[in-house]
DNA sequence: GCGCAAGGTTTACATATGTAGTCGCCATGA
DNA sequence: TCATGGCGACTACATATGTAAACCTTGCGC
């Protein structure tokens, strides 16, 4: 079941993943462009988005296309693989791997509203189908 | 503010999670003991051990009872709390807040087995009741 | 042509984290 | 009583992470 995962576990750390957000929203935008999203909200720098692209550059997260004297960013690894990695984890070291005991306990803590419940029981009901 | 603040928001490392599990499991233990638990799997020494006991005294998130000349370690916050905690985190960031999401996606990336999906649904129909 | 602005690259530095050694105290058995 | 071993406290140190300044290069507008 393994997912189609090479890279020897290079971590994207939550400053990163913000980066990493935006350019899921919209590839291929420059550091700047990057900024212009994330500078404000998180009370960061253009020196800081730059650092950060260059380290998921490195770590393989991200790729930097050359367009003239800069670099247009692109996401290198789907974000539904990186959200799945995550999920998965969280489940492993709290939920013994197990994903049912991860609703349980949403649902149990009321995590879930009255709302979520009904569109996962709606959700069940498609993926018998 | 003194000395022993309660920060709710002290978060816990993945090593010193480890610790915390083994001592959700079965509280009032020594650090020899804490050690018995966890040094073979993960590799850890006694120091290690002593080290993370330490920190996550400071932390708030376990209490040192003193036994004679050496303390008994107890969590001081609950797993449910924990693992609570940490869940939100994971769909606030990932899901946008959304607990169906979350379950939408592990469902959609087969990280769900049919027994997953049956659980949850026998799950459902009880909350339902 | 030339300086400036835009971009990436290097360097920086504090705090966090993983992992562990060392120090000093003291209860206990020889 | 005295050496020992067990124990927490203090110290250590490398790497990771957050955050950013300094620096270097080069295309462009004037």
């Amino acid at each position: 079941m393994s997912t189609s995962e090479e890279h020897p576990g290079e971590r994207i750390t939550e400053a990163e993943h913000a980066v990493m957000e935006v350019l899921w929203d919209r590839p291929r935008q420059t550091a700047a462009d990057v900024c212009e999203e994330v500078c404000a909200q998180r009370g960061w720098s253009l020196a800081t988005v730059k650092t950060l692209l260059s380290r998921l550059v490195q770590k393989g997260a991200l790729l930097a296309e050359p367009d003239g004297r800069r670099f247009l960013y692109t996401p290198a690894i789907a974000r539904e693989a990186y959200v799945g990695g995550e999920s998965r984890r969280l489940v492993d070291r709290l939920f013994g791997g197990s994903a049912a005991s991860l609703v349980a306990h949403l649902a149990e803590s009321e995590a879930l509203t009255d709302q979520d419940l009904a569109e996962i029981e709606a959700l069940l009901k498609e993926l018998r189908a």
